[in-house]
Parts: structure tokens; C-alpha cells; sequence
DNA sequence: TTGACATGTCAAGCAGGCTTTACAAAAGAT
DNA sequence: ATCTTTTGTAAAGCCTGCTTGACATGTCAA
């Protein structure tokens, strides 16, 4: 799953300790989830997006198709 | 974490064991997550998402303030 | 009443998300 | 050159997400 959670952290300046302290997770989950080393829960995905104020599917990418009507 | 997964599946006609089918999961992970015993994994929101052509806010709910901005 | 299906739940086990502690290396400031 | 900050990574351990297999209950049809 791709995320362009460094871009909107780096964006605002901020380190990975600050965005872990924000998130209230450890430093060494943000950098795993941005790192791509694992995806983040469900619930810590709602905390990203609402820190950042987007949508989930904004910030995180699965990569299948979003299946949208085709007109 | 409340969810709308049941509403939405009874909507469609489904049982648990479809729409696991239809998720690539099995029934008592369904039945898990309708229940509200765990939340699922990003991947698997995301996956659920698409099935019902919503977003993954529209379908999960954490509880949290969304924090929109006031006007 | 029997059989089929839907749901709920339990147990055991494996993989993944997250923690703390710790260390190495790069970059910036002075 | 030294100090500080930032990032990457590793190991051990805990809890959660998901699996299979199994069993109990309820509903509906025949």
C-alpha cells in the first residue's frame, strides 16, 4: 500500500518524532508506515487523515481499481 | 469503531458467507467485524470500500471529531 | 419432522501492527 | 571538529486481525 504520508509531513515541516507525537504512536511506527514497511491499523489511518484533513483514500493507496461508474 | 457493513450487505440480500466470498475473507471475520468484536485492516476497509462503490468514512466511523474547519 | 441455510461464538495458530530500547549514519549548526 | 537533530533499522514482546474447524441456535421450506 503506497501513502504519501512523508510528503504531507515534510509539507508542514515537521519530523518524524513530531508527526509520531501528533499521532501519538512511537517514531519508529511513522517511519515503518512511510518506509512502507507495513500499512497502519484502521484507526491510526482515521487519526492520519484527519491530522492532515483528507480522506483516507486521499493519503493511502491500494492500488486496485476505484471502480467508478463508468459515466 | 462503529460500521454500517451490515446495513449495507442486508441491503444487497447478501449472508455473511457472500459477501466474505465477495471479500476475499472468511465468514467469521464478516461477522467479527459487523459485530464490532475487531476493525479491519486498511487493506481490507479499502476492499470493502470499493465493494460498496463508498468511502472508507462513509462505511467506518471512530468515533472522533472529523474537525472541519468552521466556516 | 427433517434438512438446509444463516448467524453467533469458541479455540488454536500464524501474520501483522505497535511498543521500547538501542545503535549507526547523515546533515546542520556553531 | 564537535554537538544535535533526523532518519533508518534491529530485536523482543504484546495485542490484534485473520484463518480453519467445529458446534449451537434459529428460521424457513418441504
Amino acid at each position: 500500500m503506497k501513502n504519501i504520508l512523508r510528503a504531507l509531513r515534510t509539507e508542514r515541516g515537521w519530523s518524524q518524532a513530531e508527526l509520531a507525537d501528533r499521532l501519538d504512536v512511537s517514531r519508529q511506527s511513522v517511519n515503518a508506515i512511510e518506509t512502507g514497511k507495513y500499512d497502519p491499523s484502521l484507526p491510526l489511518a482515521f487519526s492520519i487523515a484527519r491530522l492532515f484533513g483528507r480522506g483516507i483514500e486521499d493519503i493511502f493507496d491500494d492500488g486496485l481499481d476505484t471502480a467508478t461508474a463508468a459515466e
